[in-house]
DNA sequence: AGCACGCCGACT
DNA sequence: GTCGGCGTGCTC
């Protein structure tokens, strides 16, 4: 029995009506028709071409009111079999559609622009003003995209009247799809002529005010990108356009930065170092593990500094030995030109590296690298998880506690759970690394779940750092409201003294420069949102970074209408200052979101910090992570307090995670570190714990608190989120799928709580809550909240509502 | 989301 | 009488 119907999921489909839909093959596309290949589907009621996904192929008996495929868009598959089971899992579980689990599975880049060109037929009897505009159209430019077409004449219901133009046989159409252009150029634009330019300014009146501030900006900064002219002038793209057509702006294109891998032509290939006695045997487990034959899933608990990357070069190298392929995942902080490097001159050419840094022509060549067996060893971040290698035998989250292993967009997937789906798949093996596991993954090694082990040994001669606590509170008491202390300066001054560096590090908290008025108190918020809004001295202006809003630095406080607007100065900037008075010898190197534009600068500071020897480095979070800085005695936070932070039952993970981190730079050569944590509240139990680096106690804390608090890993939340511009609705959107949820639930099996207001309880001026289920995730469940989804998004007193769902989420 | 069908008010 | 408003329902 020959399949003559494909079951296709369509691009075009909503959550709530997104299923699998038959379609009749025709007899000519039979043999060359599979499961994975795109086509081109009419669908819905005036049977519009969309593109679809072959899911598979069956063969039906009953043919009535079974529609065609139309054509193909691909020669072979581009998802396999696994991509298309994968898809079909990430919808049950992240309550998006088939076609949104594609767009992440598959690079974006492989998208095809669609099209219909339309070409006028040889006797055209056009008889309405609009099909003789078409037709004049068509004789100007000969045959057109039916999208420039419809953007030329704007036409009411454009494309209905194209449909029937062709149907009338006034018009022949014939689809065109092309790939996107590989792109590893930047669109820039430049000034065309300086003379033009500068008498338009002088010319120019009141209607043409933005294009002389885009003028202004290019005269003075010199050929940029599209999107810096909008961060600069908080201007859209249409003067930029008008400029053009004038004549006064060139376009150009600028080339964008090359990956490593590529810098590095096939060198030697190193011998990987040998392990240590400790490390071996954890080594010997795993590969144990690893070739039983069966899924596993394990922990690696190892300090900084034990040599887990050691660990995972051999495990990786016994894998390829073995004919398999690897991944290693890493957060996209630590995606480093270092680590790359380090695997490349073991591995050569068999890495490939996907992360979101990537131009799309590279992204291309790394995942055609990987798709066609070139490459077998993938490192990556998030997203690298779907890389299209065959034959999987192990994959490696490093830092699985890190954040940026969840999406937070659609779909709102986790590394880790994909990564367990994946492994299952191959019978392979999931390698979880960290010096502070999530309480999940520790809990689960510790109940048997995973397999469970340990790196006790520092590697380096030096052992751990010893960790002081230094009380603010005194400083306080001494009238010294410094962001670096007595106890800290002191430190410092003497470590710079023998010829040391020091890494001062400071909370997410010092990130954001606020506006205040210093007549009312208040911070300028956004307009839009409920947030603070944040000041960038790059550009001077104020911006949300919620909804990215952005305005000139306002004159008057907008709440009293005083003079008297003052900015905090970024932590950075302040710590600097403090160091310039009190330690004035000493050099410093300032590293944020300001001081670093560009990848180029964020480089260009550390070579500095490492050759120069500056013996002082201040930064942001992104200095805590990776680096290692054999001369580097003395790290320190400057403000662990926690304070402030939000609801988030996953806080003292973080804050744990990056004391110890912190602690890490240090003392990573042969002499022994120190590091200072400096806070507000010295007496805190995760601050001690953290001090004393004991996560075992960290740990035996924390999960008896998640037990008490019913929170993951002993129960799945479940977090509904609704946004409207009419709060009202919004809210109602949520009681309704409260009530609806408590009828499609089995009784008791799951706890609603809420409906509440978010966190952030407007964005873009769209009002938000949430409802929070707390529950054992099932199957049963998950369909339960899939139905009450769809019922809302049908629903019409819902029409202006958006709903989204979310399986423990990471606020 | 689109698109068609359909059932009511302001016109030639 | 009919043109066109947008409410309602469906998508193999």
């Amino acid at each position: 029995m020959t399949a003559n119907i494909a079951k296709v999921c369509v691009s075009a489909a909503k959550y709530e009506f997104d299923r699998p839909y038959d379609y009749f093959i025709p007899t000519g596309m039979r043999d060359i028709l599979q499961p994975g290949m795109r086509v081109m589907i009419p669908f819905g009621t005036g049977n519009r071409k969309v593109e679809g996904m072959v899911l598979s192929t069956a063969f039906r008996e009953e043919l009535t009111g079974v529609k065609p495929v139309f054509s193909l868009l691909d020669r072979e598959p581009i998802l396999s079999p696994e991509g298309i089971r994968l898809a079909l899992w990430m919808r049950e579980t992240c309550f998006c559609t088939v076609y949104d689990a594609i767009h992440a599975i598959l690079p974006s880049f492989l998208g095809i622009i669609l099209s219909c060109r339309y070409t006028l037929a040889e006797k055209a009897a056009c008889e309405t003003e609009e099909e003789c505009a078409v037709r004049d159209y068509l004789r100007l430019h000969g045959s057109a995209e039916g999208a420039s077409i419809l953007a030329a004449l704007d036409i009411r219901e454009g494309a209905r009247l194209l449909r029937h133009m062709t149907e009338a046989g006034m018009l022949t159409e014939e689809d065109s799809s092309r790939r996107k252009v590989r792109e590893s150029m930047q669109k820039t634009l430049r000034i065309a002529d300086e003379d033009a330019a500068e008498r338009f300014l002088f010319s120019a009146g009141r209607a043409q005010e933005n294009q002389c501030i885009v003028l202004q900006f290019l005269l003075s900064a010199g050929e940029s990108t599209p999107a810096e002219i909008r961060y600069n002038t908080g201007l859209g793209d249409s003067p930029v356009q008008t400029l053009v057509r004038k004549g006064l702006l060139k376009r150009g294109e600028r080339r964008v930065m090359r990956i490593p891998t590529e810098l590095m032509p096939e060198g030697p290939q190193l011998p990987i170092p040998p392990l240590s006695e400790e490390q071996q045997e954890v080594f010997s487990a795993l590969k144990e593990l690893s070739f039983s034959g069966e899924a596993h899933c394990a922990l690696l608990e190892g300090i900084t500094g034990s040599g887990k990357t050691l660990v995972y070069l051999h495990l990786i190298s016994e894998t390829l030995a073995a004919g398999k392929s690897a991944i290693l995942l890493v957060p996209e902080i630590s995606l480093t030109p270092q680590l790359i490097s380090r695997f490349v001159s073991h591995f050569g050419r068999r890495v490939a590296v996907l992360h979101s840094g990537l131009s799309d022509g590279e992204r291309y060549d790394q995942w055609l690298s990987v798709r066609d067996g070139e490459a077998d060893v993938v490192i990556g971040t998030r997203s690298a998880i779907f890389a299209p290698l065959k034959d999987l035998g192990l994959i490696i989250l490093d830092e699985e506690q890190e954040y940026s292993y969840k999406s937070a967009e659609t779909p709102r997937y986790h590394a880790r759970e994909v990564a367990k789906w994946r492994v299952m798949h191959h019978e392979a093996l999931l390698l979880l690394g960290s010096a502070t596991p999530s309480v999940e993954s520790a809990y689960f090694a510790r109940t048997g779940r995973y397999g469970h082990f340990r790196l006790k040994h520092r590697y380096s001669e030096a052992g751990l750092p010893s960790v002081i606590i230094a009380d603010k509170k005194e400083d306080l008491r001494e009238g010294r409201n410094d962001p670096i202390g007595r106890l800290l300066l002191e430190r410092i001054a003497a470590t710079a003294g023998d010829g040391h560096q020091s890494i001062l590090f400071l909370n997410r908290r010092g990130r954001n420069k606020r506006i205040f008025c210093t007549e009312c108190g208040e911070s300028l918020q956004c307009p839009r949102c409920s947030v603070t809004a944040s000041y960038h001295s790059a550009n001077g202006r104020l911006m949300c970074h919620t909804c990215g809003w952005s305005s000139p630095m306002p004159s008057l406080c907008p709440v009293c209408g005083s003079r008297h607007l003052e900015s905090d100065r970024a932590g950075t900037q302040m710590v600097v200052e403090q160091l310039a008075r009190d330690l004035p010898e000493i050099g410093v190197l300032r590293m944020d979101a300001d001081s670093t534009q560009g990848a180029e600068g964020h480089e260009e500071l550390l070579r500095r910090f490492r050759e120069d020897k500056i013996p002082i480095l201040v930064g942001t979070q992104m200095v805590a992570k990776g680096l290692d800085f054999e001369n580097v005695t003395l790290s320190a936070v400057l403000d662990a307090d926690m304070g402030g932070m939000s609801e988030d039952f996953r806080a003292n993970e973080r804050c744990f995670s990056l004391m110890t981190q912190v602690a890490g730079r240090s003392g990573r050569g042969s002499t022994p570190g120190e590091a200072v944590i400096q806070t507000l509240m010295p007496e805190n139990e995760v601050i001690c714990l953290g001090a004393r680096q004991d996560y075992d106690g960290f740990y035996t804390m924390e999960i008896q608190s998640r037990e008490a608090l019913r929170l993951p890993p002993f129960y799945d939340l479940c977090v509904l989120t609704s946004s409207s511009e009419d709060e009202r609705v919004a809210l109602a959107a949520l009681n309704f799928a409260k009530a609806r949820l408590r009828e499609l639930l089995p009784a008791g099996a799951a706890e609603l709580i809420g409906p509440a207001p978010a966190s952030v309880s407007r964005i873009n001026n769209r009002y938000r809550f949430r409802l929070t289920l707390r529950m054992h995730a099932s199957r049963e469940i998950r369909k339960a909240i899939s139905a009450a989804l769809c019922e809302i998004r049908t629903d019409k007193r819902f029409s202006r509502v958006l709903v989204t769902a979310d399986i423990n989420p990471y606020e």
